[in-house]
RNA sequence: GGCCGGGUAGCUCAGUCGGCAGAGCACGCGCCUGAAAAGCGCGGGGUCACCGGAUCGACGCCGGUCCCGGCCA
């Protein structure tokens, strides 16, 4: 039995992969794992905050740079990937550090979900369908009549989770709710972790994504993007990273003003962070570092709890 | 200076034969099992530019003032 493995979680921009770094040295006996579901996409550097080089030859990361950009990412996909390589990291007696703000693939990763198949054609086929006001109604009935405590969780104007629960009746023929309880229990993770969260004050949080952004634009953003488009598609899920759809909207003529662009990403990203907050606060498995201004002061406390 | 158009929520704008003001976005609060940097629900907000007048009653009608845009001089 090895230690437990570690991992730190909070909104965008609150300087995880930073502290993570830290950590890293400190223990010397940890390879981070990014919980992020645009770090995976190679390409996509700039907007995603990605490490860099110099940082992943310094430790190393797993679950960055493993999709092309046409590829079509997911929870399940990421759940598998993600085991895989902690369990290699065990195997060479390491601990895993989990570094990342997509909670659903937080959970995904520690949590014991069994999610169910997938096909996509029956979805696309399903969200069509549900598409206007009427249908979704229709399918929402659908659903509260086959599966009635699935639909209890949907909110009936989501459309997009009432195709998926329908979409798993139809191709597994068992209820979507017979898959799990939901994501409302936190009972014991699947492997032995201790869980921390980085916590700023709003107006700190927002004042960083701003500049973060800014940086952003400095590095050449808007040419990466304009390059990735250029290659060829971007799949679905990797266009709607934040920054790279804004851009992308602007390089194609919809957002005339690129510095509109920017400031909607802004926009975005600070309702991203208020969402992150909103997950990872349900979480009682997380124990929260605060600071109030910069979030390495956090360091010691953390590797304070972490060798105890 | 003259003529025309406009001044309504933080922003962009809708609106009513005169009957206690709306939408989208933003913002706030929340939800979450295969797109999650996604998707969804709820909410707070306005001396309707200002002053005066007629009216039971004005954001709306009448008169004036100020500001913005366009055309003419």
């Amino acid at each position: 039995m090895t230690a437990p493995h570690l991992a730190i979680v909070g909104p965008t921009a609150s300087g995880k992969s930073a502290l993570a770094l830290e950590v890293a040295c400190a223990f010397g006996d940890v390879e981070i794992v990014s919980i992020d579901s645009m770090q995976v996409y190679r390409g996509l550097d700039i907007g995603t905050a990605k490490p860099t080089p110099a940082e992943r030859a310094a430790v190393p990361h797993h679950l960055v740079d493993v999709a092309d950009p046409g590829d079509e990412w997911s929870v399940a996909r990421f759940q598998r990937e993600a085991r895989v390589a902690i369990a290699d990291i065990e195997r060479r007696g390491h601990r895993a550090l989990l570094v990342g703000g997509t909670g659903l693939y937080v959970q995904a990763v520690i949590d014991p979900l069994a999610i169910p198949p997938e096909d996509r054609a029956v979805r696309d086929a399903l969200l069509a369908r549900t598409a206007t006001p009427v249908g979704l109604a229709a399918a929402y009935d659908a659903l509260q009549r086959a599966d009635p405590a699935a639909a209890a969780r949907i909110e009936p104007g989501n459309a997009r989770r009432v195709a998926r629960a329908l979409e798993v009746l139809e191709i597994t023929g068992r209820p979507f709710s017979s898959f799990g309880a939901g994501l409302q229990e936190f009972g014991p993770p699947v492997f032995p972790v201790r869980i921390a969260g980085v916590w700023l004050p709003r107006p700190v949080l927002n004042d960083r994504i701003e500049r973060r952004f800014a940086l952003m634009r400095a590095a050449g953003l808007v040419d990466e993007v304009r390059g990735l488009a250029g290659r060829g598609a971007l799949s679905r899920t990797a266009r709607q990273a934040i920054g790279y759809r804004e851009v992308l909207a602007h390089l194609d003529g919809e957002m005339p003003v690129v510095d509109d662009a920017f400031a909607a990403a802004v926009v975005r990203t600070r309702q991203f962070a208020r969402r992150q907050r909103m997950w990872f606060r349900r979480d009682p498995r997380i124990r929260w570092f605060g600071a109030s201004g910069n979030p390495c002061s956090i360091l010691p406390a953390l590797l304070a709890s972490w060798s105890a």
